[in-house]
DNA sequence: CAGTTTATTTTGATCGATCTAATCATGCCT
DNA sequence: AGGCATGATTAGATCGATCAAAATAAACTG
């Protein structure tokens, strides 16, 4: 271990009293410039560093900030939840921040997580991920005045009351940017392979599609089909829409998984995939194209064409968000800020 | 907010002093058993969490634990981490102590950000990932007497000091699985595609397949061809191999994007990939087999036959052999304790 | 130039826990 | 009964920072 070096330290050979150090530090316009280098020489030949614990005690502010990891539930979608970890850690260093990480099997679990959490650790404030209908975590930190942020809208029915700030990735907008690049290459009858519906997101990235596709003088009604996530429901689900007559050249998909499944349908036997099938116009001897979401590993191994969601920047907002929140800064009379994010298309070999 | 419980307001209510309750919290055979049930039944009744920060003051002691998240470098091998991390954040919790995130962009930054974190927020302990030949940081922890823990074995030359605790995948016991599991399978002639020699990692995956051929009866000379990590990479070394007249009708891969490269390879036109050809005895007319490592979402998503490290086990060792550290149960005469665990082999369609 | 205001620095108390050492009971032995 | 371990509990100091308020120095005002 490296040997303590303390406040009073730093006071004792810059020959002030342990205040002014505090001050010089964390208030450097009630000290004079003089006394204030003098100080900050010391700390730098000493290699002072504040003791957060300490410090925590007197300010109740440890500058840490909680967030769950999950386990990688399907696997294939889990790198997501990383990447933003990653770009949340990077983004609340440079603010000063640390990351502290917990786990919980449910709602109610992180609920209970949050009270051991608040009363050990005290951290400054929390980034819930995940978030859903009615979602108890929310109500609960509102309730107990905890700072917090989401990454992902309030989509409960609630949330005209837009009683936190949050930090999204806009579905539609991709799902539309999606459809409109099927549309340019020559595609018209696009089909969606989604989750059911009454997931916010999942009818928000079928809604971006469905505008599109209305807008360019398609009627989107049938070419929708919703399914769980997961390879082999992707799979199946597009096939089923494949093998109607409707005429599907092309597939905008909800996820990476449902797109490699549709992949592996557009390919199998009897489907459209058949490149040197010879003549018969229009777009029906090309293979059908296939976009995913979230733009994955998996996505980028297969050459499947996805959309990727700007998870840096969406971590960096995020932190913004608390730091405002955290300093006071934030108009108590306002409502709380919150930022929507465009993702964008990543093109590969399959659309 | 939660209104704050202190010790105090438990010693109040069960009319005691703080240092009675204390002690029943903290070493309950000191306090007489009547008196701990009503010191028990008074924190039960506030709600009490003892306050990490004041705690820490005292006794030195965060119940902080940790370690760098990574950039997701390659992207398909990034989840093993993840993986691992979701792990040590249960692990840990279930042990009373918390994982606190940090990044670094080399090994000089993780050094300074050591000194960072020791100062303000003094973690009792690190956990090292990614340990690679001549690493800084283990030298830099071992001289300040910081414990830790490395997720991978020291590869230097100076193992032989076996100079700290370490937890591990045996990759060559791994690699002799899939080679047996080929074996078995009916091939002979198997291949290996790994990573230039020198990255520890590398080289123990590739020795546990020349072992295992070797002791079949095949000299695994000219069969393994080395390069860097990529899908694009391992497709080119595969095909490379294949199209050798050694008669390769399988390969081991030291990761996954290279069994994925692989995969590709075998089924490109020309190539051994010809499912239904028919008869001809031997294993010739079969596809080539391919076995991946690490199996990440990306093997689960096209049946590829991958290794699977027990992500959890190890880093609930981590743990284990950290609070044996921190708990100064370890002997100072011992050398460090170690833990080496078995992948085990998840067979899918690829082999 | 006394009387204030303003700028700068310092002293003492405090956050909530644990450590050390002291106090108060009990039981046991001779 | 006195002396003494042993057991159980408590009072006071302490960790390292910041807050609140006091003290000192410098500047201004009429």
């Amino acid at each position: 271990m490296t040997e303590k070096v303390t406040i009073a330290d730093v006071a004792r050979l810059a020959g002030v009293s342990r205040q002014t150090v505090s001050n010089a530090l964390n208030s450097p316009d009630v000290v004079r410039e003089e006394t204030r280098q003098r100080v900050l020489r010391a700390v730098e030949e000493l290699g002072y560093r504040v003791n957060q614990a300490a410090r925590q005690m007197r300010t109740g502010r440890s500058r840490l900030i909680a967030i769950r990891i999950e386990p990688d539930r399907d696997g294939i979608n889990g790198s997501v939840l990383d990447r933003f970890l990653h770009g949340l850690t990077e983004s609340a260093a440079r603010s000063g921040y640390r990351v502290l990480l917990y786990t919980a099997d449910d709602d109610q679990a992180e609920v209970d997580t949050f009270e051991d959490l608040l009363g050990a650790y005290e951290p400054d404030a929390f980034v819930l991920t995940s978030t859903h209908h009615g979602d108890l975590r929310t109500a609960w930190l509102l309730d107990h005045k905890v700072p917090f942020v989401t990454f992902g809208r309030p989509w409960s029915a609630d949330s005209a009351s837009a009683s936190h700030a949050w930090v999204d990735v806009d579905g539609a907008a991709g799902t539309a940017a999606a459809t409109r690049h099927l549309l340019d290459a020559g595609h018209r009858v696009i089909g969606f392979l989604g989750w059911p519906s009454g997931s916010g997101v999942g009818d928000d990235r079928r809604e971006g599609w469905a505008r599109t596709l209305a807008a360019a003088g398609v009627d989107p009604a049938g070419l929708s089909r919703a399914t769980s996530d997961g390879v082999a429901d992707g799979e199946k689900a597009a096939h089923d829409l494949l093998r109607s007559d409707l005429g599907v050249t092309a597939l905008v998909c909800v996820s990476d998984s449902l797109a490699l499944g549709a992949l592996h349908a557009a390919r199998s036997p009897g489907l459209a995939w058949q490149p040197g099938r010879g003549p018969g116009g229009g777009a029906a001897e090309r293979p059908v194209a296939v976009i995913g979401f979230d733009d994955t590993p998996v996505a980028k191994a297969v050459g499947l064409t996805s959309l990727s969601q700007p998870l840096a920047q969406a971590a960096a907002h995020c932190v913004a968000l608390l730091t405002t929140l955290l300093d006071g800064q934030a108009d108590p009379g306002e409502p709380p800020a919150n930022v929507l994010l465009e993702p964008s298309l990543v093109v590969r070999q399959s659309a």
